[in-house]
DNA sequence: TTGCAAACTTTACAGCGTCAAGATATTCCT
DNA sequence: AGGAATATCTTGACGCTGTAAAGTTTGCAA
């Protein structure tokens, strides 16, 4: 009698892991475009075919390598957050900064995340994982002093942060707007000019009163 | 002697632009998920290898497709613009409302157009018609009362109202915050949260000054 | 031990993008 | 006018993809 930890692992020991990890490093190495099935079952050291049993899908994978992202999208918010003073507002943007670091520290693994809609068939996993990513959020501007005391308006403020920091770390990966360095080398001047794109607009500052 | 328009359209009369109208309407019936180059093929009626000639491979019409799709997202921010009043505040919102035409009456251009990085090869038509758009919004933010001063600080801003209008509609197309009614009927609570979004925050208001 | 179900492999099939070669129509040059 | 050159488009083939069906191995349970 083994220990067994969740399933049995009958032939491999516990392929699911495997190929969900197989998958990751498949995206960081050759990005979304070449991401195939058939390359992350032959990662993983199985047949084509394997991945069927334990994801059905192809979009079965996906969906559950998008719950493994937004698991590492709400760790490295979570992660900048902590190493923040106590000023929410300051604390908000740190976890803006997280959603950036993980852009841009696995554009695949985002763009996988991002790019298929969701509403379909997504998985409760995923759902949950996608929840958890928004309650954080959501907490982070709850905690702003003047924060919007209705649900409806602090929906809708949330929304607009989160828009903000997506569409930034979208417009980043994408290199449509501008074409800004990616490399470490470059991170203080992203933030710099995250924190510049996050500052009060001074023609809304004072609408008539 | 016809009147020759552009080229002499030897067998097909004008195959690109034909190939381009297929490719929007393969788009817009089957989205970017079944998008395929021998589906667009055959709607225009020629064989499976007749695009090559034109656009040389699939990116090249992707390249096209996607330059057309930075035309029209043009059009449709101009159009909201000047059914605008004069005030510059009001006129960059309805730019922004323009933008979420576009992503809301084409998802799978849109996607096609921002899901792809540019930075390798683009042809100097989409980096053209990507820079069309991006003045059309600068000009928008740089007509604001209080614009920034230096052109560093323009650019910030600039990028702050596109990240803002473009995170909104991507999160919007995908469904990953918020499930939100995309039909016509619900425009006018879509819109209303786009412009909610947009108001100033009051906890910035007044930075202590 | 026998039986059953889960995990995995093998085989096959249609669709995909791309390349090479051939067929056809147009234009240019003499 | 005629022939060569060229552009357009078709046909066929290749390796890749995802998926389905059938076959094989493995573990567990009765």
């Amino acid at each position: 009698m083994t220990l067994q930890t969740k399933k049995p692992a009958y032939h491999h020991g516990d392929l699911r892991k495997a190929l969900l990890e197989a998958g990751e490093a498949e995206l960081s190495e050759s990005g979304l475009a070449g991401f195939s099935l058939r390359r992350v079952a032959a990662r993983a050291g199985v047949s084509h075919s394997a991945p069927a049993h334990h994801f059905g899908d192809l979009a079965g994978l996906i969906d559950a390598l998008a719950a493994r992202g937004f698991a590492l999208l709400l760790s490295l918010m979570e992660h900048r957050q902590k190493s923040a003073a106590s000023d929410p507002h300051e604390r908000l943007i740190c976890s803006g900064l997280g959603y950036l670091d993980f852009a841009v520290a696995h554009p695949a693994l985002f763009r996988l995340v991002f790019g298929t809609p969701m509403q379909d068939g997504a998985s409760d996993d995923l759902c949950a994982a996608a929840g958890q990513s928004y309650a954080h959020l959501a907490a982070a501007v709850a905690a702003l002093p003047n924060a919007s005391p209705d649900d409806a308006s602090l929906r809708a403020e949330v929304l607009g942060y989160w828009s903000q920091a997506h569409g930034f770390a979208e417009l980043l990966l994408s290199g449509h707007i501008d074409k800004i360095d990616l490399t470490e080398a470059n991170r203080p001047a992203r933030e710099a000019l995250f924190r510049q794109m996050f500052q009060p607009k001074s023609h809304r500052a004072l609408p008539r009163r």
